[in-house]
DNA sequence: GGGCGCATTGCATCCGAATGCAATGCGCCT
DNA sequence: AGGCGCATTGCATTCGGATGCAATGCGCCC
């Protein structure tokens, strides 16, 4: 009955002061116990956590994040969530799984990206993990604030920063020789990306060089926006510029194939692969469907979140761990959108 | 060249007293400056602006949570994020438009939850979206701990919860009579979500209940997991348990229904719609793709999650706001996979 | 029993920004 | 000139937990 017993009462949480004095013990004592392998005997512990469970305690992240200079926080700065979903999924659950937490930034058209930086410096996080385009000055800045940073899917010659890819040209070659191992092609079509997408420029460059080596002159450029309904609209832009169709349709990433896959059938009345071969890249769950069965380069999206992880942890972790770039192949699935024989 | 302007090789980042002292200030001053509305002439605010420039300076969230007990963060939790990525992505772009942040946790069958909790507790978030499936008592901690929450399509009679949801049942009501006026059903399959999974149990007693009333008795049920493959399979136990197949099947949400049409088409031998129809529930993107043209109910995702947001931030800002359930009716696709005629 | 050493515990301080209150200054009016 | 009032500014304190250092205590050995 005493006010001793009411602090329950009070507005506010319970803070590490209130176990304290329930437990009749230092504030310190309370910290320690909530640190891993803090100096604290069997009969302390168990006194304050008895206290703690009355009480409801939960050590306050903020006011830790702040003497110890680390948040736990990672932002992880992803364009087109909604088009790239397992990615940010893995990602998550694996820095979740180490018991850091997401903060996150979804881009819209890759946009003010100085407003998403402001938030991110104030947050204080650890580090950051970008799916999305950076310039070199911005990413000159994470050095200046000592925050690690590792680029997924975006790489950068001559910046020393850490980076996990899929080799995009060497997918292309893959899907490039899949189509010609299979028939032969003298004419076809490329639907690249958006026009500012680095990874769609890899990836097409990759494909125009393998189709060059190969001695196919006939290439006929289209570019989308990765939607599925920009693949369509693609590939009727260019049946509309030439009356002979391609025989095959290299696409920037697998939602297009598919728009591409669909309006070839149900609207250009052409049979995939019969007429049109058609080629993908990401390996999207959707693309292995059996209405499409899509010729694709399967991203090793698992090996890559984890590597991303890791490499940003250990650099977090460990400050003059250097930036490194790791490169992972990614796997070539036949599909059935490729003309056989 | 005195030790003074060297400042920047300092390993910190500046504080507020950094640029205090830079610009011959108060740290209070400094502080002004970054609130709206305080009292701080032009000629100081430039002054402080120019240190600030100059320094590089950026407020601590931190330290600024810790103090005004507001993180402007938001927890948002998913069940599942791979499969709804729209969901997260209007909540997150719609957050981030008001300033507040998104702290993501991605849960992995639903589960360990308390883990979970723990972690939000001690982020000291400023809300709680939730688009995963509590139980009474975790929902209960909210109140305990004055946490604003708002359930995600998730909602509790009898609990004093705030949610937004979709009208499961009458969504599944449109279906139902949609089948029944383009053609007459008297066999019709249900193949239903996980058995833990609420929406899912709604969506099935809707459709259910409105079969009954309509006098459709042969109804046969299977259960999936969501997922396309699961689809598939369901269709698959479906078919071996009995001969004649029904002649609709309707489908909890849009990925097993095209798991289902697939199977059908291209495994089974049976033509959609032509032999059986099938609709589904989400209103996904790849639902419309023109290999499927699902008949299913669209889920009004923008506005559901505008008024999540609203509804959420509405009892950060205004600790005696109540909560509140608002429903949004479904808008029914028709599709091309009902048999019509 | 005395002494040594390690394990525990508490004290005091710090992290960086926000804010109530008091002090200062400026303009304007009489 | 003197005085009043509002706008600015600075001072001191606060938020909640972590940690270096000193103090205490306990066990063990000779």
């Amino acid at each position: 009955m005493g006010t001793d017993n009411n602090e329950r009462s009070s507005n506010r949480l319970p803070t590490s002061y209130d176990v304290a004095r329930h437990a009749g013990v230092s504030q310190s004592a309370v910290s320690r116990c909530f640190k891993p392998g803090a100096s604290v005997s069997k009969k302390m512990r168990e006194r304050v956590m008895r206290s703690v469970e009355e009480l409801g305690y939960r050590p306050n992240a903020i006011a830790r994040g702040l003497i110890t200079r680390r948040s736990n926080m990672v932002a992880v700065i992803v364009s087109n969530l909604r088009y790239y979903p397992e990615v940010l999924s893995e990602l998550s659950r694996r820095l979740a799984a180490r018991d850091v937490h997401v903060l996150l930034f979804d881009l819209d058209q890759e946009s003010d990206l100085a407003a998403v930086f402001d938030q991110i410096w104030q947050y204080q996080v650890d580090g950051v993990i970008a799916a999305a385009h950076l310039e070199p000055q911005q990413i000159k800045q994470f050095e200046k604030r000592r925050t690690p940073l590792v680029m997924y899917n975006r790489s950068y010659q001559d910046i020393g920063v850490s980076s996990v890819s899929c080799d995009q040209a060497e997918g292309e070659r893959k899907l490039v020789d899949l189509l010609v191992e299979q028939g032969s092609h003298d004419s076809v079509a490329i639907i690249g990306g958006p026009p500012d997408s680095v990874v769609s420029m890899q990836r097409t460059e990759g494909a125009l060089t393998r189709l060059r080596e190969l001695g196919i002159q006939d290439v006929i450029r289209e570019a989308g926006d990765y939607s599925y309904d920009s693949g369509r609209h693609a590939i009727r832009r260019l049946l509309q510029k030439r009356d002979v169709p391609p025989t095959a349709v290299i696409c920037a990433n697998d939602r297009m194939a598919m728009g591409v896959v669909d309006e070839l059938r149900f609207h250009l009345d052409l049979d995939v692969p019969g007429d049109v071969s058609v080629v993908g890249f990401d390996g999207a769950r959707s693309a292995q469907w059996l209405s499409y069965d899509l010729a694709t380069i399967e991203q090793p999206v698992e090996s890559m979140a984890e590597a991303a992880v890791s490499m940003l942890l250990q650099r977090i972790d460990n400050d003059g761990h250097p930036p490194e770039k790791r490169t992972f192949s990614g796997v070539l699935r036949a599909g059935s959108t490729v003309r056989a024989g």
